[in-house]
DNA sequence: CTTTAATTAATAGTATTACTATTGGGGTAT
DNA sequence: ATACCCCAATAGTAATACTATTAATTAAAG
């Protein structure tokens, strides 16, 4: 028997559930392979249904369009870190520690937990890194986060947010440092890896552990009172 | 008679100089306005051709495709801020004023200096926050890199990592810094505008004046001894 | 001056992309 | 057996991204 966790998402980011049918998981295993391999402007439902061997119209039934695609995968990313933020930090009470986690949660997402079979979270991570911007990045921003398109990104924000104010709670921005962390640990890897000298850290073959190092060192210094 | 500033892009990015016609000029004004009106995705060749009273084919004698009109006007940018930073700093030797000189024209560069006639700075900037990460997060990014076609981002920040460590020559971190300053202020104003929850700024008509304190507290915490 | 060369932008396309209306096939219920 | 419903494929259209060629204008050479 095959156990599948099922990620909750926002049901106005499909037209069909995808998880519920072997076309739809295809359509989430290999859109996410070929964003990574090819970049999101590349991608094509039509270059997609072509590698499933299905057609352009069947994908259109799931999503309307590659761009709810992608916000459908980022979300689907950041549930699956809030998830492991949460399994990670779950006997931990020391707020400094916890932070250090979710650094640690944060960065080395990809490496940890898969929990999905169809789904290649190192990959998506990936995708996050690269093209996640380019989920609220556009004009019908106001109306897509109106339909709670970007809840999971406010909630993780959130918690994270929490968790700086138990540390200090006189730190005036608290939110502003959560979403930093995101941004900065996406940032700071992508730079590593092809601008350089935009950043001071490097990436190796071992992982990111310059990125988690200049996140906790920032974190300390802002919090520290 | 009519003096104009011409700003110093490389030629790459264009494949005849836009600054020497009056299509040229024409082509940088309107995509500037039509871009930050309609945003990136929605603009294209066709439309800004119907606008302008050209064609097409002409735009593309121009630039080679959208992207790299983008990229081009992303330099111009860095281009203008750089000449901002200088001409503020130029009689500033404190490295702290700097700093907060600096913090002040990355945010407020829209609203001063105005030097181009054809070029609205402000809308400009715009472009910079809603679409700026765009220029650079594309497959092409390595491509595109050895080109030279972020030098002026590097230029940029590389010229600010050097006051940070006039302030603190023990920080680790000059270059990250330096870029975060950059990607915070422009993550921050659309945040408060789109997606308030992920901060804790808000933007008022007068400007941007909370994101300049955060971001100098920010710097203030880091690179205190 | 004229003829030739070089530079300019417009015409008129093509291939690809994004998206949709409609049809047909395979289970399920009665 | 047949009516019903769900599913995905066929076969399109309109818009987009891009290009080969031609026409018009300007500059240079004889």
């Amino acid at each position: 028997m095959n156990i599948e966790l099922k990620i909750s998402l926002n049901d106005g980011l499909f037209l069909k559930q995808p998880q519920d049918s072997e076309l739809g998981r295809s359509i989430i295993q290999h859109s996410i392979l070929m964003i990574d391999e090819f970049g999101f402007e590349y991608f094509t439902f039509k270059k997609l249904s072509v590698r499933i061997n299905s057609t352009e119209a069947s994908i259109y039934r799931y999503f309307e369009n590659k761009h709810l695609l992608l916000i459908y995968l980022m979300n689907w990313y950041w549930e699956w870190v809030n998830y492991l933020i949460t399994i990670n930090t779950k006997n931990v009470s020391d707020p400094k520690n916890k932070l250090k986690i979710i650094i640690h949660s944060i960065i080395f997402a990809s490496q940890e937990n898969p929990i999905v079979s169809y789904v290649n979270e190192s990959k998506l991570h990936n995708i996050f890194i690269s093209e996640g911007g380019k989920a609220y990045h556009t004009k019908a921003i106001d109306d897509e986060n109106s339909k709670g398109f970007f809840t999971s990104y406010k909630q993780l924000a959130n918690s994270v947010s929490q968790v700086i104010s138990e540390i200090n709670p006189e730190f005036k921005y608290p939110f502003s440092l959560a979403t930093n962390l995101f941004e900065m640990s996406n940032n700071h890897i992508y730079f590593a890896i092809h601008l350089p000298r935009l950043t001071d850290v490097k990436v190796e073959e071992e992982g990111f552990e310059q990125v988690e190092n200049m996140l906790n060192y920032f974190v300390d210094k802002l919090l520290s009172k």
